[in-house]
DNA sequence: ACGGGTGCTGTGAGGACGCTGAGAGGGCGC
DNA sequence: GCGCCCTCTCAGCGTCCTCACAGCACCCGT
């Protein structure tokens, strides 16, 4: 089993080298994201162990690197901070689990074990509310047997939504995350853009999926509407 | 066990035979590319030893023309260069194992006896969605009955969305494994030769199996259009 | 009923994206 | 050494996308 461990702190990274390397895995270590990507995307391992701040390039990026490469080994991710938000970005953008430091060293074993376990999914499900399916690896949205034409942008904001059926999602939380983490424009495009998906994924069907929760943001209903 | 040799290099070639003569193979010799085809087309042999730098014919373009011919005899090659790309071209064209010179003739002979165990393999599974088809190991495209002649190049490009059928591929992963992984120039090239390949799988026959995804990259029709 | 706040949408500008033709450069076979 | 083919760059063009803006609609509290 290979291993791959991208952590800067150079104690804790040969101390996982150490550890893991005991327990029958062969440990390769980058010391900053950018070796880190390029490591993984060449040396086919079984899980990769990722910091999240790393110089050069986060971890948050080397994560979504490798899936948009069409990588899916498993990926563990490490943290300092601990807020929920940190976490459910870090599994937005493709990571198998989330590990918050400090953490136990048997937890850590625990958990790539598990992920091993799993294995390297071929490519993520379908993603799905209902009869609306959106399918990231082929890119192809559809309402029942019917396939919806997405722009870029109506796409990332739909799939967005769908990895979060049936929550409310603040205008802001959307911007940071289908936009960028420092939008500076008018957060109006929010509006417009949902109001693009409802005339593709719900008018044509008679359908009312995008709920407007009024103050708080949008919901996607989870039965699709 | 008969195996066939062919080197021009007569010194060589004499210390094959004797050799492989001593561990009980019968062999036969032939000094340049053009006999050392006719020969392995009709002599039925076991396995073939082929240089790639022959006078009149290639190894490359012997072990192409066999497999063309529909045999599937076990080629081991050899070769002066070492570059991956030397080797890549040679499994390309339908060789079974790779010896660069100089090589130890312990590891010659181990190779050779693998190549035996395994046998002659049945011909590798053709890529096809729909109609369209590739063969990876006689390097033929076909629309239908119709063969498509194409570049190496355009050729790799096809073979590898024939790889991911249905699924979005972005520029960037395109670049990636059609091109070189760290490949430097315009990431225009990968539009020119989709446009090269439309021209040539799509156009004549009035299709449309190469979908441009805008924004995300390319999609070939899993049904060939 | 009224008004403020919030969300919706039509319009249009600007730009990003993808396609293509022309052509330069290089390798290979002859 | 010559010519052909392949590869890749470049620039221009058309199309589609994104976003800002402004006015209107709607919701809700008073």
């Amino acid at each position: 089993m290979r291993v791959l461990v991208v952590e800067d702190e150079v104690r804790l990274a040969r101390a996982l080298q150490r550890g893991l390397g005991a327990e029958g895995f062969t440990v390769d270590l980058a010391h900053d994201g950018r070796d880190g990507l390029h490591l993984a995307l060449e040396g086919d391992y079984d899980a990769v162990i990722l910091d999240i701040m790393l110089p050069l390039l986060s971890g948050y990026r080397v994560c979504q690197a490798l899936r948009e490469a069409g990588n899916w080994v498993p990926v563990l991710m490490l943290s300092a901070k601990d807020g929920e938000h940190d976490q459910a970005d870090g599994l937005d953008l493709g990571a198998d689990d989330y590990l918050t430091k400090p953490f136990s060293y048997v937890v850590l074993l625990a958990r790539l074990r598990a992920l091993l376990r799993r294995g390297a999914p071929d490519r993520p499900a379908v993603l799905a509310a209902g009869d609306l399916t959106l399918d990231p690896a082929t890119r192809r949205v559809h309402r029942g047997e019917t396939e919806i034409a997405l722009t870029p942008r109506e796409f990332s904001l739909l799939e967005f939504l769908l990895r979060h059926p049936g929550e409310a999602l603040s205008k802001s939380r959307i911007l940071t995350h289908v936009w960028d983490a420092n939008y500076e424009g008018d957060p109006n495009v929010v509006e417009v853009y949902v109001g693009y998906l409802r005339r593709k994924v719900d008018a044509p069907f008679g359908r009312r999926s995008l709920e407007t929760v009024r103050g708080a943001g949008y919901r996607l209903a989870s039965d699709g509407g």
